[in-house]
DNA sequence: GTCATAGTTTTCGTATACGATTTCGTACTC
DNA sequence: GAGTACGAAATCGTATACGAAAACTATGAC
């Protein structure tokens, strides 16, 4: 489930490429934030010319992972506190929105899927691996959005996760207090979707898992 | 508060110019759903090269105005029902959080603004002026969402609305016996946020608003 | 009359080239 | 010593050109 990192067949075009290649660097924190990407030495390294490299960066731009400014450049995105609480709070919402519309969808053998997880992530906390906790909790969160019915909240989550993933080595980091309450709500999200609970109560609770770790940063800043 | 056509000042660059360019067209309803969008073409119509038109056309195709097919072409996208499903699903979902989040900044002038702008709305009903309806109709929640605090947030409202009036001449359309019960609920909707209703109660409120349309629709295709 | 096939045309995809703009470094002035 | 002005280098922005892929059309076989 991890994303490996596609050296995609020459089927692709070579702009297609690019975005991959330079989202993969900025998502695996090789380009980490304020980086300068600079067309033409991307397309050296890629082995060909600026303009597919300029459109994927143009594409980068518009999914927020990018900065682009007229005449002067790109940098990689957002360090900003701010730009982080607008993230997270957008997240909050589409996500408890996806989590309620694909409860009713999701099965018994799913439901199992996303507890093996979830146990996984205990694992990981006893052997205090932050970096696969990260990953493990956006997998578990994936499992329960398998049958989503609404592609489009789908994709504003991946956005989300994706602009999150950009700031990975910045200030905003695993909180391991927050990350043992994560892995109990999960629990606690698994079992009101096997309760066949109502979508306002699901949606709610999804969108609190998130929030809480919104709380959580800002209560180490304020 | 309609777009103007924008000829913008020579400050912009042309991929900006071909990008607002089209895409008002998009919006006004010169290109329709399926309108085959030839780079060469608009470069011409234009009086510049294909390369800044190209990225225009990906910057829309990211937003979901225009479907790009490698080595085929840019069409302007999307009148299958489903996605109309869905774009209206996320508009909900989105609209109800800005309503809400915005409600506790906004002001007794604002709310004045507002409900100068629904009566707009009854008056049109009565001359049966939809396309000013439709129009003032995206004002009224303009008006609401002026201080919403989420960037973000707000930005994928917008984005929902570019897609739905791409639809515009196609089969999704101004339902009348929707348009009495909507400006209903404009007014009721003020009223909540008068009275500080809490955000629950407003966003549930607000994301009905935009449900029953879709609902309304739906009834009219089963 | 329908289907398959080959040739033509259209259109996209990318490389290269050059002009425009910004940035950075240096020298000069106060 | 600080600030400004000028020039050089770096980088972006766009035009043009050509190769590649797909779509279209016409021709022929069954």
């Amino acid at each position: 489930m991890t994303e490996t990192a596609v050296e995609s067949a020459a089927t692709e075009s070579k702009s297609q490429q690019a975005y991959a290649a330079v989202k993969a660097r900025i998502i695996e924190g090789t380009y980490t934030p304020g980086y300068r990407l600079v067309l033409a030495k991307i397309a050296e390294d890629l082995g060909f010319s600026v303009v597919p490299v300029r459109e994927a960066i143009r594409r980068l731009e518009a999914e927020g992972l990018v900065k682009f400014e007229r005449n002067v450049g790109a940098t990689v995105a957002g360090i900003d506190p701010t730009e982080y609480l607008y993230t997270m709070q957008t997240l909050s919402i589409v996500e408890g929105a996806a989590t309620a519309l694909s409860a009713p969808l999701i099965d018994p053998a799913t439901i199992a899927r996303a507890r093996a997880v979830n146990q996984e992530m205990r694992e990981c906390l006893e052997h205090f691996d932050p970096v696969r906790f990260t990953a493990l909790n956006q997998d578990f969160h994936s499992v329960l959005f398998e049958h989503c019915p609404n592609p489009h909240i789908l994709d504003l989550v991946h956005r989300g996760w994706n602009r999150l993933a950009s700031l990975r080595s910045s200030t905003f980091r695993f909180v391991p207090g927050r990350a043992q309450e994560s892995v109990r709500e999960h629990e606690a999200l698994l079992q009101l979707i096997e309760s066949a609970a109502d979508a306002d109560t699901i949606e709610k609770a999804a969108r609190q898992h998130r929030a809480a770790t919104l709380d959580a940063y800002l209560a180490t800043t304020n």
